[in-house]
DNA sequence: GAATTATGTAATATATATGTTACAATTAGT
DNA sequence: ACTAATTGTAACATATATATTACATAATTC
């Protein structure tokens, strides 16, 4: 599940460490989001926007893939 | 969790049963989002999306609470 | 108004998102 | 190169999203 959470944290000068904290939850949860490797809650989805200024279509929008 | 999933479905002529099928899960889950009593994934976000022609922000944005 | 269809919701079970702890690997600063 | 800061990731525990089954209510249709 690729997303944009690395690029709009690093454009705000967060550090995972720094995002996590002011969100209130763990580093490792958004090493892996923006790894790809979780599939966050849209509690948590809207959270990360919002410390990033940012909308869900603009960090976490993926056109459907066509299958 | 407040959305706009019901308008969103209704406007596509689709019941919660029809939508639920397409997007491969329950007709409750589909109703407890609905009724804002379930914080679904990221994934099934976007497949309600796709399944109704909307994007994220169209559904599911909800701007932060001033606290 | 009875019958069918659509929706709300509860109890319990299961799958999975997230936390915790810990350590490795990478990057930045000196 | 050494050190500190940042990030990746693994094992296991816990919380919670979703499934299952079931039944009740509301809305349509005849």
């Amino acid at each position: 599940m690729e997303n944009k959470v690395k690029i709009a944290r690093t454009q705000v000068n967060l550090t995972q460490q720094q995002l996590a904290e002011k969100i209130g939850v763990t580093r490792q949860t958004i090493s892996l989001i923006e790894k790809g490797k979780y599939n966050p809650t849209l509690k948590l989805c809207l959270d990360i926007c919002y410390a990033v200024n940012r909308t869900l279509d603009e960090v976490f929008w993926v056109e459907r893939e066509n299958s």
